[in-house]
DNA sequence: TTGCGTGCAAAGGTTTTGCATGGCA
DNA sequence: TGCCATGCAAAACCTTTGCACGCAA
């Protein structure tokens, strides 16, 4: 398989800045092509999505949807902290994604494939709940 | 607010019907579609989003997405299993969703909120790895 | 120069919405 | 009878695709 990835264009670039910049937090498609707009140099949401799709391919980013509902968000994931090796856990309500290492959150890991003959795959898997900072705020919407 | 939840008609419940005797795994709106016309009795999709929608409200059906990509799905909770104290287990291969209950895992629930600081939801949360079937298939994909 | 990346616009699919009608309570 | 649910079709959205041109290597 080639690593090649071709040609360095300027979108290019400057749309893996925007995801690492934001990597805390997801984005849309809507969002990038928005901060490409403000920035002065419009791009096509065409390439956005080509671009993104290649991203989501080669692992550097993730791709899901909140709740199910139309419309994806993508999220960069960081190659040099090893996210396959710990959990994730992302706050309903800030959108805040932390990443925990902890061994006793290993732990888990080895708990299920032992005792529940499930082999789970931390890259994938997502706690969902409320941050520290969010709870202690009023619950609306 | 009111409980009421409407009238009873007979898309309702067999739509209920439906996805309680498929909720180890998922479906789709299409697939709803298709059942409700391969039984002489069409259903219109507006009709299927609406109770979908209900449903999720109400916390009797879980909406997501595999891989974030377009075509949301949708799986029965049941009720009678308590899915607010438990973990879920989603095999990313053959798709199927396992409930799991295990003082173990209220552990980790516990674990994560006196150590990190965050209140997890189990219910929204939901492990992905495979399952101990899949495991043992060759890995293709 | 070659071939990938980009832009634009049209196409394809999914989900939502408006309005009139039908059915449950 | 009153109101919610349904159907149909149009609309609104999101995402993908085709084609010609621009730009990196």
């Amino acid at each position: 398989m080639k690593r090649g990835a071709g040609y360095n264009t300027k979108q290019k670039e400057k749309l893996l800045d925007f995801l690492i910049s934001n990597k805390d937090k997801h984005t849309s498609v809507q969002k990038i092509s928005a901060f490409f707009t403000s920035e002065g140099t419009p791009v096509g949401v065409a390439t956005i999505y080509r671009q993104l799709d290649k991203l989501v391919e080669k692992g550097l980013v993730r791709r899901y949807t909140i709740d199910g509902k139309t419309g994806a968000c993508y999220q960069y994931i960081d190659e040099t902290s090893d996210c396959r090796t710990h959990f994730h856990l992302k706050c309903v309500k800030c959108d805040r994604l932390f990443h925990i290492t902890c061994d006793h959150l290993k732990d888990i890991d080895k708990h299920i494939n032992e005792h529940h003959g499930f082999k789970v795959d931390p890259s994938k898997t997502v706690f969902y709940g409320l941050c520290a900072d969010c709870q202690g705020e009023a619950d609306d919407d």
